[in-house]
Parts: C-alpha cells; sequence; structure tokens
DNA sequence: AATGGCGCCAACCGCATGTCC
DNA sequence: GGGACATGCGGTTGGCGCCAT
C-alpha cells in the first residue's frame, strides 16, 4: 500500500488564490489559530487541501512578513551564508525575520545566481570560475566550512541545552551525550590549527570539563566560563571564515 | 496594436523528517 | 518497533506582466 495523499484532490481547487480566499484563511487563522493544518480548509469554509492553506499563510498572509524587495546588504549575507549552508534555504531564513525561505529561494535562482555569474564566481560552489589553480585549495576550504557549520549548529544546542539545565534536574552523562565529543575534537583541531592557536589550550581544558560534568550542578561561574570560551573561539572562527569568503571572491 | 520572449514569483509536487498511536 | 499521518523542505512549474520588435 502507497502513501496516501495529503488530501483528497477530487473537487479542490487549485493555482492562484482570490482575495476571497485568502481573507478566509486569515480570519480563520486570527481567530481559531492552527492547529492541524489538514482541519483547517474544512472549518474556513475553503476548497483547498491543507498543504495549499499552510503554504499561502506562510509565505503571504502571516502578518510579521516583511514586504518588498530584498537589499543589497541582505543580498551580501545571503550569499555567505549559502557558502556556509548551500541550499538550506528555510535555515538560511531564519536569520532574516520576516522573510521567508521560498522568497529567498527564488530569489537567489533569478537575481543572485545571475550576479555571481557575472563577477566571475560559480554560485554552487562559490569558487572563481574556470580557475583550477584554486581547486585544491578551495577543496579544503570547503571541508573547513563544514566543519564549522556543524559545529556552529552544535553549539546552539548546546547554549539551550544549558540554559534549560538550570530548570530541569539531569542525570550526570546528560551533557557528554548531548555533546559528540568526536565532533568537538575534530572541530577544535581545525580551528586550533587554522584559525585560533591562540585559545585552542583553554578549549582544551574546557572541553574536559564540559564533556564530563553535569552542567545542572555546576556553580554559575563555569557555566559563564562555557559559556565564555564558547563565544571566543567561535566568533574567531566566524570572523576568519567571513574574511577567507571575503578573498576568496577577490581572487577572482 | 499585436505578439513573442523573458523574468519573476506564487504555488505545486514529491520526498524527508517528525510525531503520535 | 513500526505504521500512519502531519508537517517541513527544496526543486520545479505555470502563469502573469513587462518589454522589445
Amino acid at each position: 500500500m502507497g502513501r496516501q495523499p495529503c488530501c483528497d484532490r477530487v473537487g479542490l481547487k487549485r493555482g492562484p488564490w482570490t482575495i476571497e480566499e485568502d481573507h478566509k484563511l486569515v480570519h480563520f487563522i486570527l481567530n481559531n489559530g492552527i492547529q492541524c493544518w489538514r482541519t483547517v480548509p474544512k472549518l474556513a469554509g475553503l476548497q483547498r487541501c491543507g498543504k495549499s492553506c499552510r503554504l499561502r499563510w506562510i509565505n503571504y498572509l502571516r502578518p510579521d512578513l516583511k514586504r518588498g524587495a530584498l537589499s543589497e546588504a541582505e543580498e551580501d549575507q545571503i550569499i555567505e551564508l549559502h557558502a556556509r549552508l548551500g541550499n538550506r534555504w528555510s535555515k538560511i531564513a531564519s536569520y532574516f525575520p520576516g522573510r521567508t525561505d521560498n522568497e529567498i529561494k527564488n530569489h537567489w535562482n533569478t537575481r543572485i545566481k545571475k550576479r555571481l555569474h557575472l563577477m566571475g564566481i560559480d554560485p554552487l560552489t562559490h569558487q572563481p570560475i574556470d580557475k583550477e589553480k584554486y581547486q585544491h585549495e578551495s577543496d579544503d576550504k570547503t571541508e573547513l566550512l563544514s566543519t564549522i557549520t556543524e559545529t556552529y549548529d552544535k553549539r546552539n544546542e548546546t547554549e539551550s541545552f544549558i540554559e534549560n539545565a538550570n530548570d530541569i534536574s539531569l542525570p550526570n552523562n546528560m551533557l557528554s551525550e548531548n555533546i559528540n565529543e568526536e565532533l568537538w575534537n575534530k572541530s577544535f583541531k581545525t580551528m586550533s590549527t587554522c584559525y585560533s592557536p591562540s585559545i585552542s589550550l583553554e578549549a582544551e581544558e574546557s572541553i574536559n570539563f564540559s564533556t564530563t560534568s553535569n552542567v545542572a550542578a555546576a556553580p554559575a561561574e563555569e557555566e559563564d566560563s562555557v559559556q565564555q570560551w564558547m563565544d571566543s573561539i567561535f566568533s574567531c572562527a566566524i570572523n576568519q571564515l567571513e574574511e577567507d569568503l571575503f578573498l576568496l571572491r577577490k581572487y577572482n
């Protein structure tokens, strides 16, 4: 038995939304909120599937959307984020409050790609086009970017974990489960050799504390120190990352 | 004025992932 | 643990509007 479609397509309307449909959807959501998208069209009196309603709300109707064209500064930031994150549009969009992943994806496909081509940069790899001599270096860079991105995500997870740790009781091994030691070691090794030798020692010392102790029970000053070294290491690495991206473009 | 080409973007589709039972 | 379903995500498409001829 195959997977069922998200909705029964018979009798459902497709294509552009009318003002009346928009009004019905907005009115329903503002009054009732969203419990289950599948039930929204039925309860709102719309001949649409839940998926279509969700998309319409997220990409066009929700009140916190920022209207208008993306600025050049926003474009630059998108390019930087794309270099780090690839085609992870929802992740990229999360850096732009009021902008949708669809909007950013469309903007990328219609404008930024063209702009990068004109600059002689491959929008897929962010490498100078036809410059094979940079290939090896760029491969190394890509691996490094990937490591840092992964570490950056892990850092966010860890920060929220530490925040939550103040409020709940946790078993002793929870932090070491939360932090993937192998990933941390790999990241610090990469950063200490490439970016921040001066703070790598401090980081290595701290990592012993962070992966073995129970933060929920740790004194406040120790939590602060974890926070501090994470902040110093990552701001240093990210700054260097931005500089590298700048130089990479400058090669062209 | 008619029409063909092209760019833009809203919307759709299919797959992946998360959640619930 | 696994199946069913809901939601999220990214690639793609279709249609509208603008512009050149």
